[in-house]
DNA sequence: AACTCGGGGAG
DNA sequence: CTCCCAGAGTT
């Protein structure tokens, strides 16, 4: 009886046969792969597309961006999102600079205690870049795992996290680990998709437990989520020579460090006959509020916020900094962009 | 173990 | 609308 080819030689077949032809899979340099894995964490691959590039022209190496300051680095991670990772990422590259010379260790331990890299990261640069056998567990990898062992336990919880590593562990390819890895990661984001999985193209289909109990679908199963929290907002806009008033978002808060419309907190509701004491109390300026000039959506970890920005004249200046608008290198809130973008379009002489 | 951090695209 | 994404650090 001929025995059926393993896992990873199915799995790598496919794979050499049809991945994506991705930026990142063009090198080999430890840096560069360190920064795709960190941008796509949590994020699209077609919104790291168009970040990535530029992101290392600007940061060849881990020296240069570890010099690099608050408002460059939130300009080079302008949408992506999580700017804590491009921090991370900043205190990552210093420590590879101050401990190893500027060079990323291949050395796996060595590689994980860096600022921002966990099992995931160590495991995906040191496979992919240095040929290291090590497992990279991403969300794909959990979906892919749950779904062929049939795993109905919840995926986030330490037991199945053991299973998954122990099922990716026994999968590996070790040699050629960082191939495997990422066609593992390939076929979750190709094929075993979350929602309505192609287990017609799969490649390892023949062997799946969820597609012969016709359950795929509904692995893996999770926790319940966090409630969504309502937020009514209201930010006011002071338009002056040289744009309009800004305040720094203070330490501790969503978007520490980026500017927003002087307002009482993004995820803070406020009815409007309290907002010039509360504005008072976080900026220590007396505003005038008047009509309501834009509405807009937006939604941060479990908030969803509405926001009402409202025409204002400050009484002084305390401070708040004048910022322009429509300039992409200042360090708006993604929020304060949507106000922005909606007052070009209802008023278009807003940003001239 | 629970909680936090952004944003957007697919379904 | 809801859900999820090449996670990590803090508490």
């Amino acid at each position: 009886m001929t025995s059926r080819p393993s896992f990873a030689e199915r799995l790598l077949a496919w794979y050499d046969e049809s991945h994506r032809d991705l930026p990142w899979r063009r090198s080999r340099d430890p840096w560069a792969i360190w920064v795709s894995e960190v941008m796509l964490q949590q994020t699209r691959v077609e919104a790291v597309r168009e970040s990535y590039a530029r992101f290392l022209e600007r940061f060849q190496q881990p020296a240069d961006f570890a010099c690099a300051s608050d408002d460059e680095l939130h300009a080079a991670w302008r949408g992506l999102g999580y700017y804590r990772r491009a921090r991370l990422l900043r205190d990552g590259a210093r420590a590879v600079v101050l401990l190893h010379g500027g060079n990323v260790p291949t050395d796996a331990e060595q590689l994980g205690e860096l600022p921002g890299i966990g099992a995931y990261t160590r495991g995906a640069v040191g496979s992919i870049a240095f040929g290291l056998p090590l497992t990279a567990v991403d969300g794909n990898v959990e979906r892919v795992a749950a779904r062929h062992r049939a795993l109905r336990t919840d995926i986030k919880k330490k037991p199945a996290q053991v299973q998954v590593r122990a099922i990716a562990e026994q999968w590996l390819d070790r040699a050629r680990p960082g191939d495997f890895n990422q066609a593992l990661m390939e076929l979750g984001a190709m094929v075993c998709t979350p929602r309505s999985p192609r287990c017609g193209q799969c490649p390892v289909a023949g062997d799946c437990r969820a597609r012969r109990l016709r359950i795929a679908a509904e692995l893996p199963v999770r926790g319940e989520r966090h409630a969504m929290t309502l937020v009514q907002a209201r930010a006011v806009i002071v338009a002056v020579r040289g744009g309009v008033l800004a305040q720094r978002v203070p330490e501790g808060e969503p978007n520490a460090g980026q500017l927003e419309l002087p307002s009482p907190g993004a995820l803070c509701s406020v009815d409007l006959e309290d907002l010039p004491k509360l504005l008072h109390d976080r900026c220590g300026i007396h505003f005038a509020i008047g009509l309501p000039l834009a509405t807009v959506r937006h939604a941060i970890t479990h908030h969803r916020i509405t926001l009402v920005a409202h025409a204002a004249e400050a009484m002084g200046r305390g401070s708040l900094q004048a910022h322009l608008p429509d300039d992409p290198e200042v360090p708006w809130t993604t929020l304060a962009r949507k106000v922005f973008a909606k007052l070009n379009n209802t008023r278009p002489d807003f940003g001239a």
